[in-house]
Formats: structure tokens, sequence, C-alpha cells
DNA sequence: ACCCTTATAGACTGACTGGTCAGGAAAGAG
DNA sequence: CTCTTTCCTGACCAGTCAGTCTATAAGGGT
């Protein structure tokens, strides 16, 4: 127990109000206002604890890659075959359609399209969570050729990319507001690499 | 030949100067001073010519559209066969890589992930504009069904928004600053789904 | 020459931006 | 109880935001 005057407020809650905030609206489209309504914290606070807007996103953006790939990885674990995993994991991304207050698409991918390669260290934060993606999908196109639900005839790791890209441009028509059928489309034709 | 002083600018000049910087910064990104600064007009000219941000916004996102589409097809009339004009355009996605400062990815794309459905205008420009670019592959994937370049056992419909989805997903493989050669690898991959 | 119309420059608005700071409040330690 | 340490409230900062307005400039029509 430290010294002093406890916090009135916990922390990984605040920074789970923030990341969503971030989520919907976008770093430029976030403002300090918006973040503070949205944790309840007072100016002072969310400084000293967080750091500026761009240090606090940097830890929502680490917050949420954590929280998403563990979700991931825990799914597979779940799923009854590599396939299954890949198949539910495309299709949680479309379901965003229907998500209340619009899609929001995912951070990590939101981010890479709003800031390109203008800022190194959000680069970084973004090239280290495609990575973990990459590396899941990766698990589950191998467990996927052992248990014979995935064809053998693609190296893990390119299917893997190859998946990463087709969830990113299904959230893009999503978002976008394309005919869910013709997404719903899309998305079994881009499983079918997995035969 | 209107009465009165004349123009000192030529609004379609400016109008795809504008739609640079939008383009480059996103929408929330992109300050009034800094579209003055790029187009070189005063304040009032602006107002005066194109209205307000998000009406400026507007014009550029049409006059992208315009002028992105009408090279698609423009492409698609000069491409031997149907897949052939399909292979380029995914590729010229992925060069965006090289470009002087950083990627900028596609403005329509850009769009729909910084906007998402909050925006009832300009979700209709970008469902417009995705179905632009549908329509255009569409009639790829048709011309190489008959010249025998593309598979005949997928519908032409559902084959472009793969297609697009495609892009989608490369583009933002390359923003997220994604290791070249995997970039590479999905593209092919991508293409296969034209055998 | 004159007027009429339109365009421009640039000052000005109030609201909001991200960020700082001083002073009061709340706990544990002695 | 007092002291120390931390936290929180709220005022404050300079700068920027998008947007408006007035005054002047520059052309054509007559």
């Amino acid at each position: 127990m430290p010294a002093g005057r406890p916090r009135q407020f916990d922390p990984p809650v605040a920074l789970g109000r923030a990341t969503d905030l971030f989520w919907s609206r976008g770093y430029e489209g976030t403002s300090l206002q918006g973040l503070l309504a949205v944790t309840g914290l007072s100016r002072s606070s969310l400084y000293q604890t967080f750091g500026d807007k761009h240090h606090l996103f940097s830890q929502c953006l680490e917050h949420y890659r954590e929280k998403t790939v563990s979700g991931m990885w825990q799914r597979l674990e779940d799923a009854p075959t590599g396939r299954a995993f890949v198949e539910l994991t495309m299709r949680r991304a479309i379901d965003d359609r229907h998500a209340a207050g619009g899609p929001r698409g995912c951070l990590v991918l939101n981010t890479a399209t709003e800031f390109g390669h203008r800022d190194p260290d959000v680069t970084r934060q973004v090239q280290a969570a495609l990575s973990a993606f990459r590396a899941v999908f990766e698990e589950a196109v191998r467990r996927g050729q052992a248990d014979g639900s995935i064809t053998p005839s693609q190296s893990p790791q390119q299917l893997a990319v190859y998946l990463v890209a087709g969830m990113g441009g299904l959230r893009t028509l999503v978002k976008g507001g394309e005919v869910e059928a013709l997404v719903d489309g899309a998305c079994e034709m881009l499983l079918t690499a997995l035969d």
C-alpha cells in the first residue's frame, strides 16, 4: 500500500474507456475533453497517470492489442479445428456491422490507415500488432493442416498474411457500408483459399 | 463571361490540391489553414467557392472518385486481357508503399475507415465509390472470362467484391508497414482466385 | 468616364485545442 | 494529533480551430 491519497479510479478501467473512444473516433477525432468525459478523470489525473494524449493513445493501442490477441488465442484453443477458428474470426469481423453506434472496425487497422508511416512509434506498434495477428492465424493454419481442415498446399505464414489482409478488406467494406450479401460472399470466397 | 472581378485561381486545380491534402492527412487531420496554404486561396475565396470544410471534403471525394474510376476504366481498355487489368490494379495498390512521404492508400477506403457510418452524406458517397470500383472489376472479370484469362466458375459480381476487399486489405497492410515480401505473397494469393 | 458585380485580403469571432499549475483534499505513518 | 505523500479540483494558458465580415481591388458593361 503506497503512502499518500489513494486513487479514486481504476487505471485499467479508465484505459479501457479511453480505448473505446479512440476506437470509435480515431486519434485526431478524439478530444481530451471527450477522454475526460468518458473516463470520469480530471485533467491532472489523466496527465499524471497516462501522460499526454499521444502517450495515452499508445497505451490504449497496447491494451487493445493485448486484449484482442489473447482473445484470439483463447478462441483458437476452443475451436474444434484450425479452419473453424479462421471462419469464426472472419465472421466476427463482419458482424461488426451490427454493432450499436455503427461499425468500429479494428483499432489496429484503423490506426494503420489513419497514421500511415507518419509516426514511427505508432508504426512500430502497428507492425507488432499485425505480426501478432499473423502469428495466431499461422498457428491456426498449422493446426488446420494437421487436422485436415486446411489445405497443406500453402505455407502457413503466407496463408496467415493473406487472412489478415482479407480481414482488413472485409472490415473496410463493412465500414464503407457495402451491401451485406456481397460482403458475406467475399468472406466465403476468401475462405475458399483454405480448401 | 460573368461580370465582376475574375478569379485569380483555377478551381479544379485548387480542388486537386485540397484533395491531395485530405488524402494524406484524413479529414480530421486536415486544418483549414493547411488547405489555404496548399491551395494558395484566401479564406473568403475558399468559402465562397467550395463552402465549408465538410462540403469541400465532399467535393474532393467526388473529384477523387471521378479521377480514379475513369483512370481504372482507361487502364481496363488498355489491358490485353481482363486478368492483366486486375493484376496491374492490385500491384499498383501495393506500389503505394514506395510513394514519397509514405503510403496514402485510397481516399475512399481511408474515408470509409475514418468516418464509418457516422456521417450519412459521406457514407453515401463512399458506397457510391465502392460500387464504381466494383463495376470496373466486374467488367474486367467478364472480359477475363470471355478471353479465358479468368475462371468462369465465379460470378463476376462476387469476384469483383472479393477483389475490392482484397485491395482494401493490401492497402491496409501497406499502410501498417507489413513486410514487403509478405504483402506481395498475399497479393499473389489473392490473384489465384482468378484461376 | 462611370457603375455594377464579383473576388480578394485579412482582421476578427468565439469556441475549443492540448497542456500546465497552484492549492485544497484525503489517506497512511509517526 | 501532525506530517508526509499522493491525488484531485478547477482555473488558467497560449495556440489553433472553423467560420464570418468588412473593406478594397479588379474586371466588364454602358
